[in-house]
DNA sequence: CGCCTTTATGCAATCGATTACATTCCAACT
DNA sequence: AGTTGGAATGTAATCGATTGCATAAAGGCG
């Protein structure tokens, strides 16, 4: 057809008007006359008009798109919160620009940049490990306040997080557990550093201990949420001479890694152990055994997310109490943890 | 610091030069002397420069990004594809759009739309179910020539295709489950309608058919690529009276679930059913077994998709004799495919 | 020395939408 | 009738980078 698409002008002309005026219809229809409106609808469906994003940008200064940031693409935790946050942003019209910790910094790009080239209004940032030299630049930046965290966070920062009841979900992973009979319960924990592993783990602790509960240091076994960190994490639960009954994981990949190891050694969960996740990812249903697990709803984290960094993009100077969100955790029992059978 | 960010003519005036010299230095820094180029640099670190993508957008009618479009976010399938899209693009200062077709469809919006708008360069689109209406405009678009489809695509259609070699490892697979002995062999299918659905299929059939196999018709069990799927066809495979001793699943996820369903019903895999699937995803290594799967190296697809597409938007009008990349495939025998041991 | 070529730079228009300000028109009120 | 106010619309500047064309400076050659 056409070579070109049409620009506001081309609607002006063809709907007799100014350009301003088609503008004001699209951008704000009441300070328009109705038979005006009608008249540019008209033009705008004739000539096919979609509005030039650059042009409006450039002139708005809002780019009308978001950024998310992944500590690591690869990671299929994160698939559904990309869905909510998704869900929230596309009838809004603004895109969803993805980016993962590692290539920003393998490309030298900085988070900031964003920001400044105006490819961005705001940040949903899911990386809780991110260096604190870019921290503190964000934090610094004019833009600061449409910057938010999901899921993971940093400390001592000011950015509004949501996030799911970590600590509460510790306690109930530990109770249920508890409820079984298990006595002895170990726990692999996330990365060293990591503000979920941190909360987890000292919740684990602490809800132990207020149930009086033995806890040596060979049961608390460092990981990083991966597959692969879950499996040595098996190897270290055999090693041990005084076997926890029961192990709670810090994510459902840990969990599932460590049962896949359990299983080449002859180990059969949930007899030899009760292993028990967090997250509760698709496959935690289909694993055999199928695994219990604490439940965060990812989608509902994505999407509280992008409304939350919608209202302080369309308000930049309100003042927003709101410090965050705390999303709900359930407990989804299934057959990786059994009532513990006493030794024979 | 500074309340906005510097523009070209910050740095201009501060490397005393016009910005006309100073774009010029930037995106082709061989047409000015050294002097400048030195006296720019310097000017750009002095006044922390960063372009305003917006405005080049505008005036170069390039929007310096790129959509991929999934069909669906929350399949971890694709997220590998995405690093390596990524790898590629993001060095190259591309940024990385994600949309679902979901999405896209629910919000009113259209494909054609992000090329319209100045939103996207080119687009890579994941999904080969895409409606035909949509898939006809954009082969009309003047932009058609930047569009490209990776591991899923569209028949009778122009568009380059970045895929693994389906049909080759579909034969690989039956003849790894032949040469352990086995002689019934049954299918799971993909989503009808799908192209990788229907390439497996049929190569399946043929493959099968060449070594002679006896073939069923109700030993080629439709599903659609999903866990929820398997489980559906394993509840299918128990309810047959001659049971074959393998079964190839078009996917790792709908083995997965297969597995998972047998076991509720008591079925071992292997010593009742060899199982296999496509895709060798992260967790067919930490099954319990583990997945014997073909592999394709989804890395690869994203970085040979990104590659290709950024060539053809470099060289619009070029003639690209290239069609399109098939990535090889590779057998990853585990567990979950034995010896056929003869009936007791 | 004068003319031509080459190289380096500047000037100013341009991309397409938005918006402050100015203008026009009409109704309503004194 | 004259004045005022409000609603609707138009004019033109603006956002920030790019680039065709013009100009200037420097070098080459007879």
């Amino acid at each position: 057809m056409g070579s070109k698409s049409s620009t506001l002008q081309d609607v002006a002309r063809v709907a007799g008007v100014s350009t301003a005026t088609v503008s004001r219809t699209l951008s704000n229809p009441d300070v328009v006359s109705e038979s005006t409106r009608i008249r540019v609808a008209q033009a705008v469906k004739e000539t096919d008009y979609r509005i030039n994003r650059a042009a409006r940008s450039l002139r708005t200064q809002r780019a009308h798109s978001v950024l998310v940031l992944l500590p690591n693409l690869a990671n299929p935790f994160f698939s559904s919160i990309l869905e909510g946050i998704s869900r929230h942003l596309s009838p809004k019209g603004y895109s969803m620009l993805i980016a993962s910790t590692n290539q920003v910094q393998a490309s030298g790009e900085r988070l900031i940049d964003y920001f400044e080239d105006a490819r961005a209004d705001g940040m949903i940032i899911l990386d809780g490990s991110l260096d604190s030299h870019l921290v503190e630049i964000l934090e610094n930046a004019p833009q600061s306040n449409r910057i938010i965290f999901a899921c993971e966070w940093i400390d001592n920062t000011s950015f509004p997080v949501v996030r799911c009841e970590n600590k509460q979900g510790t306690r109930i992973a530990v109770n249920h557990l508890y409820d079984l009979g298990h006595r002895k319960i170990a726990h692999v924990t996330g990365p060293d550093g990591n503000v979920l592993s941190h909360r987890r783990k000292s919740a684990f602790i602490e809800e132990t201990s207020a149930l009086n509960l033995d806890l040596k240091p060979e049961w608390v076994i460092d990981g990083d949420f991966s597959l692969a960190a879950g499996c040595q994490a098996a190897q270290r639960w055999i090693a041990l001479t005084d076997r926890p009954t029961a192990v709670f994981c810090a994510s459902d990949q840990l969990a599932l890694g460590f049962m896949a190891e359990l299983s080449r050694h002859n180990f059969t969960v949930p007899d030899d152990v009760s292993v028990m996740g967090f997250d509760d990812l698709d496959l935690a249903e289909q694993y055999i055994p199928p695994l219990t697990s604490i439940k965060q709803d990812r989608l509902m984290i994505g999407e509280a997310a992008a409304k939350m960094l919608m209202e302080r993009i369309a308000a930049p100077h309100a003042k927003h109490s709101n410090d965050g969100a705390v999303i709900p955790v359930s407990l989804i029992a299934r057959a990786s943890t059994a009532q513990l059978r006493s030794a024979a």
